[in-house]
DNA sequence: AGATATTTTTAGGTTAGTCTAAAAATTATT
DNA sequence: AATAATTTTTAGACTAACCTAAAAATATCT
């Protein structure tokens, strides 16, 4: 098996290719994980060596299909353990992201098969973010950032891009949860904010907001 | 915080220490971590650096209260794991060890106060071991050995000593559990083994099982 | 008590994962 | 196309947690 260090990586790389075709840049995987672009280098050799990722020198790092594998693999777990804190626990979505990141590690096939069952085999964690099954395959639904929206559209909350305690208490604050159906009223080019219509009243979310909340139309 | 292993090391010396009065010897530690005895005189001068063992060269090892409470909190987490993987994940009681193991380690004191709630704030854990209580204490009970009881005597199991794998399968294969009521109809002086009345069936079990089951008389 | 056996510590070494600073390669700009 | 800026790799070093082998201290035995 896998370092926790290993597998963070793995994660990371995963998350970064996610909407691009090129290799991950050293950098960005420096970025993403607060480490430095030298032990970037060191950790993508090795794991090249155990073959969970292609790296060719200065050509950036792409996952192989085991390290697809292995990566969707430790975002089931994560994800099922947010569910598990949200649904279970009383935890709040902005509390569950550093458990889960130790959660995450846990060696036990049989514990995650039996999370999943006890959980009702839940198809998206508490930021809206898809499940991904036993196989990795995770369904992906259409989802557009509410700033792509125009003047009278109209969807549902059903993610989050950042899903940053700060973003989430100040969702909360607005009372915008996922679920909540939504219609953009007014687009105020002046600063990039919307008039939205949410639970019958009207609420004005700044530009932030609106390039960070996904709605299904 | 402290790391995984300075965590296991801690849990070890407690454990080491529950029954004797003296300093723990290093031999006694690097058996029970399956470590060498060079490896623990330099891990017991870091815990002693940070408090939470005394160590005098060559007189082994104690905790401090500090150590103590540590400890505790360790082992609180343990077996609340255990109760959580058995009541509401359908491990049984011998698959729980390992896994209990790593999940020990999770640092979020919200996430084991939300645990003990979720379960019931429960008192003992799988193996009938005391959960200790957010301040550390933990209720002893009054338990013998199967292997100390009188012909004649009766009493209910309370616990395992060994809860090993292997151990506590064969306990589930002669089906007894804890909770059940015993009752010792013979010892037989030739092997030391047992005829108990349990279920209201008479069963015969060997020395090492007598030596390792615990009886509430 | 003196010799012997056992335990514990010391000395020196390894691996994983990190870092800083310098060198090399790539990319962008004039 | 040459130069400058940026990115990436290399070189060398550090810490935590281990190890083996040898030395020192303690315990046991005659
Ligand atoms: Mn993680
Ligand atoms: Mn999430
Ligand atoms: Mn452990
Ligand atoms: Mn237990």
């Amino acid at each position: 098996m896998f370092s926790q260090s290993e597998e963070n990586y793995i994660k990371a790389i995963y998350h970064l290719g996610e909407f691009s075709e090129k290799g991950i840049s050293t950098n960005a995987i420096a970025k993403k994980l607060n480490t430095k672009a030298s032990s970037v280098t060191d950790m993508v050799r090795k794991l090249s060596e155990k073959k969970l990722v292609v790296y060719k020198k200065y050509q950036g790092v792409t996952l192989t299909e085991f390290g697809k594998k292995t990566a969707t693999g430790i975002i089931r777990k994560h994800r099922l353990w947010e569910v598990f804190l949200v649904n279970k626990l009383n935890f709040s979505w902005d509390e569950v992201h550093d458990v889960a990141e130790q959660l995450e590690h846990i060696k036990s096939p049989k514990l995650i098969d039996e999370l999943d069952a006890f959980l009702g085999h839940p198809k998206r964690d508490p930021h809206g973010d898809p499940i991904p099954d036993k196989d990795g395959n995770l369904q992906v639904i259409e989802k557009n950032l509410l700033a792509t929206l125009d003047k009278g559209e109209k969807g549902i909350c059903v993610g989050v891009d950042d899903s940053s305690s700060e973003f989430l208490r100040f969702l909360d604050k607005q009372e915008i949860a996922l679920g909540k159906h939504i219609e953009v009223l007014e687009k105020e080019p002046f600063d990039g904010s919307f008039l939205i219509k949410i639970d019958e009243k009207e609420l004005s979310v700044s530009n932030k907001i609106a390039t960070n909340l996904y709605i299904q139309k």
